[in-house]
DNA sequence: CGCCGGCTAAGGATGAACCCCGATGGTGCG
DNA sequence: CGCACCATCGGGGTTCATCCTTAGCCGGCG
């Protein structure tokens, strides 16, 4: 059986080099480009399986070029890799219709995995952003994790996240401390989680919160 | 006249293999490492002749690792690598010391001039982010707390703010609980906090944390 | 109506986190 | 050499967080 033919979309020169020296022995790689409408014309003309492509790189993203490439290649894969966690990154890839997300941290060995899950018609994800995922989900289907967190918990989840204490938290909302333990615990629940730092940890990764909510 | 050694600190697995594929030609890679604490400890043992470093990484950045080696390495020579071209970073570091500042969209080639421009005492810096040199003045006063932490204590830090409890942490720095508590009472005062959720959210709002540093 | 989910609350237990001391050894610096 | 700072450790104590269980109240819904 052949090689996969794999196109690349990379602005950043050498970040391409290593990826065609670590891909070059497993993958037939068709081209590259580091712009979007070159890579539109480029991936069109060349008929690649999967597409690896950057988030943001001149000319309107991997978005764009997803966005103009499909109705012309509608079984093409597409795997995002950038260094974005950010929801809005996310939700907008996965929306152009990429096929998976994966992280720039990520190694090369570990990528050749995801690139063969995206090509046997997986759709892998990092884990960083996985929690964003299920806002996308959250709007067809309606199920999440820190989204699935009632009104009350996300209100609790809120302050604690600022570092509040139980009793200081609990005066604030004006019930008692024990009422608060009771939410927590289904927040922790909830989130698989155990402590309060992790909580606001998850709040922060998953964008619940964003550096800048405070202050 | 011999190679110059290069150490490369980049979190990008197949960026730093394209950096190593490309740079092994005409200089001696002495070491890598994709992490503040781990990449000051190498640079010091290796002493190498020039550092490329990402600016944004996990444990602190880029100029939390040129603030480090600086003193014990005081010729060494530092060259920012990196995806921003905010003002912000631009200006961090140069004041923590850095030698040239290249965006990665600078292609291999260009690269090499660079590198060596820095090591013949010059300052490389992309046309893109000159213009912020200019600001270097205007942001003086905008130190962070967190930087005033000792190196040990950034290390502790990290590893709370991933939510791992005091006995996790200090088993994994190999130090007595007590000591973990008295290095903790230390960045509650340095801080002006009191517990590990607020250091947590510190860490995330200041930018030493992102979201993504985690695995 | 009867059930469920969300919000409220409490008692009681245990371990973790946090505070206030004091103490040692190393390192750099005037 | 004395001084300051850092990293290490311990005793002994208080407060807080977390776990487990049970339970009343209310609103929506079949």
């Amino acid at each position: 059986m052949s090689k996969p033919k794999v196109f690349l979309v990379e602005d950043h020169p050498l970040t391409l080099f290593g990826l065609q020296k670590h891909l070059e022995e497993r993958y037939e790689l068709v081209g590259s480009a580091s712009e979007a409408s070159a890579a539109t014309d480029l991936i069109v003309e060349r008929e690649p399986d999967i597409v690896l492509l950057d988030v943001q790189f001149p000319g309107g993203g991997g978005a764009a070029v997803i966005e103009a490439v499909k109705p012309k290649l509608p079984d093409l894969k597409f795997l995002a890799f950038t260094v974005s966690t950010s929801a809005e990154d996310v939700v907008r890839l996965f929306k152009a219709g990429v096929d998976g997300y994966i992280v720039k941290t990520t190694d090369g060995h570990e990528l050749e995995e995801q690139i063969d899950k995206a090509l046997a018609g997986g759709r892998p994800v990092s884990r960083y952003v996985a929690g964003h995922l299920l806002k996308i989900d959250e709007v067809a289907s309606g199920e999440s994790e820190i989204e699935s967190l009632t009104p009350r918990e996300r209100e609790v989840v809120t302050l604690i996240a600022r570092g509040f204490k139980y009793r200081e938290v609990a005066e604030e909302l004006g019930i008692s401390q024990k009422t608060l333990e009771t939410h927590m615990k289904h927040v922790f629940d909830k989130l698989g989680v155990a402590s309060r730092s992790e909580v606001t940890r998850l709040a922060f990764e998953t964008g619940f919160l964003q550096p800048g909510d405070f202050a």
